[in-house]
RNA sequence: GGUCCCAUCGUCUAGUGGUCCAGGACGUCGCCCUCUCAAGGCGAAAACACGGGUUCGAGUCCCGUUGGGACCGCCA
């Protein structure tokens, strides 16, 4: 049998780093074993969905290249689908009319509560003989004596007595259909075979099973993953930080170090840490998924997205580094520096927003001095080897790091001096700060034309301030 | 409170009864390299929650304790 699964997000709020952690393991399940994606977007509450949250967990997928094969299926289109099921439990006598408020089972629920009873429905409309007149009614499930057995593929065998699962509502007073009804029916109708999803489920999964058997569809294996915890080791929310797919982007992180990042977080593969996205497909399986839940640790995704960047080609940055530029007013397109630009700061920036932040001072028409980097490194006495440097950038040819670094090696030859003597004044002179890429490879990335602009801008300021000191 | 789940370094994890005085990775610290910052190299500190069993032998199996978490809706 074809394998079959299925995300189901519900648009109530953006991705989070959860949901895609159970899209993906659903994806690479589907992707290993030769099956096919299913993406369903639950929004029966029609009270929180938003349509602006479908969009942007569809841009979120697709950012991570989570592609699905059928769908995007709307469950909101799907209404008569469920009822048609809930009466069929109706009719077959799985299912009941109560004519309990909401209201009213709200008072009895905290009632139970206060007195510390479980605060389970009653189960008082199940045999009705005269049911009140002109009441709405909704239809709750009948729950049958006995127990069932869970064999969760990563949990293994779970128990549930039917006694704990109380008679649970299938179609609501206004005639909409709830969550475990929607689920089990599209499930079943679409056909999946595997439900991999968080273990926040766990205790759904008995009723759903119960709904399978009365409606006489073929239940599908389940796989429950453990939680994804914030550093309080509590269930991951907005409380702990970004937690939004799209916050990452924005931050400058790389699709995949998140995809590989969130592989990693519950599942593993031996030692093995870095995987593309082709071995993730070739040696995802559901034996290699943890039962412990897992602390999202930045940190690490940080240390994944630079090994990424590192391990590029500016090529593959090209676009999110311009992206990342233009939210800081800079258009770079098509300055044929990038690529050499680019590869000066590939092993310096953990995001591409880093990257791009610090990649400034190439890109705009002065330097902005730090007061202190200019005061110690741009002194009088420097001004000769900053003319000797400009000198010998004019006639340089070929214009590369290597040939840069002969004429730095060659003048502090001549002059017996140490290398550091010049190239921090030279650093300061052409990028303001006193920290920046090897200073050759600055200097050909940055360009021979700017290069001495710079280097002209720097000397001159020396010398003005020697002027302003003796007048002075 | 009830039900259910979980338990190896700070974090992610390897480990499927002996090869584990527990391995890798992130992070931390130290050293080296060095034009700054990084990167890189080398090294260090750092864990089997506790208690009982089972067994010749337990991180690995069983039970309990403790601790953590999730769920208990006419939300999904």
């Amino acid at each position: 049998m074809k394998i079959r699964t299925r995300f189901a997000p519900s648009p109530t709020g953006y991705l989070h780093i959860g949901g895609a952690r159970t899209a993906l393991f659903n994806y690479l399940f589907a992707r290993h074993n030769g099956g096919r994606f299913i993406l369903r977007i639950e929004d029966t509450d029609r009270e929180r969905s938003k349509e602006e949250y479908t969009e942007a967990i569809l841009e979120d997928m697709r950012w991570l290249g989570l592609e699905w094969d059928e769908g995007p299926f709307y469950q909101s289109h799907r209404f008569a689908l469920y009822r048609e099921h809930a009466e069929r439990l109706l009719n077959e006598g799985h299912a009941y009319r109560c004519y309990c408020t909401p209201e009213e089972l709200e008072e009895r629920r905290e009632e139970a509560l206060k007195r510390g009873r479980p605060p389970k429905y009653d189960g008082r409309c199940r045999e009705l003989e005269t049911p009140p007149e002109g009441r709405k009614y909704a239809l709750r499930f009948r729950v049958p004596e006995g127990r069932t057995i869970l064999n969760d593929i990563v949990r293994g065998t779970i128990a549930f007595e039917h006694q704990e699962i109380e008679d649970f509502v299938v179609l609501r007073s206004d005639r909409t259909p709830t969550y475990n009804l929607c689920v089990v029916v599209d499930d079943a109708l679409m056909e999946i075979t595997h439900i991999i999803r968080g273990d926040d489920h766990i205790n759904n999964t008995p009723k759903q099973m119960l709904l399978y058997r009365a409606l006489d569809y073929p239940t599908p294996e389940f796989a429950h993953l453990p939680m994804l915890l914030g550093p309080d080791r509590t269930r991951l929310s907005k409380r702990h930080g970004a937690t939004a797919v799209g916050a990452y982007m924005e931050m400058g992180y790389l699709p995949h170090a998140l995809v590989n990042y969130l592989a990693r977080l519950g599942w593993s593969h031996g030692d093995q840490e870095i995987f593309s996205r082709e071995e993730l497909i070739e040696k995802f399986t559901l034996e290699g998924v943890g039962r412990s839940p897992g602390v999202f640790n930045p940190e690490k995704l940080l240390w994944l997205n630079h090994h990424y960047i590192k391990s590029s080609s500016p090529e593959e940055l090209m676009e999110p580094f311009l992206r990342q530029l233009d939210t800081l007013g800079v258009d770079a397109t098509g300055d044929e520096r990038l690529p050499l630009i680019m590869r000066t700061l590939q092993e310096r920036a953990k995001t591409l927003k880093e990257m791009a932040e610090s990649s400034l001072f190439y890109f705009t028409e002065k330097v902005e001095f730090d007061e202190k980097a200019e005061k110690k490194f741009l002194t009088h006495e420097k001004a000769a080897l900053l003319e000797m440097i400009r000198d010998g950038l004019k006639g340089l040819e070929p214009f590369t790091a290597e040939d840069v670094r002969a004429l730095f090696e060659q003048i502090t030859e001549e002059q017996n001096i140490r290398l550091k003597d010049i190239a921090q004044p030279v650093r300061v002179a052409l990028t303001g700060r006193t920290v920046s890429p090897g200073i050759f490879e600055t200097i050909e990335a940055m360009g021979r034309e700017l290069a001495i602009k710079r280097l002209e801008d720097a000397i001159r300021r020396i010398k003005d301030r020697a002027r302003e000191g003796i007048t002075a």
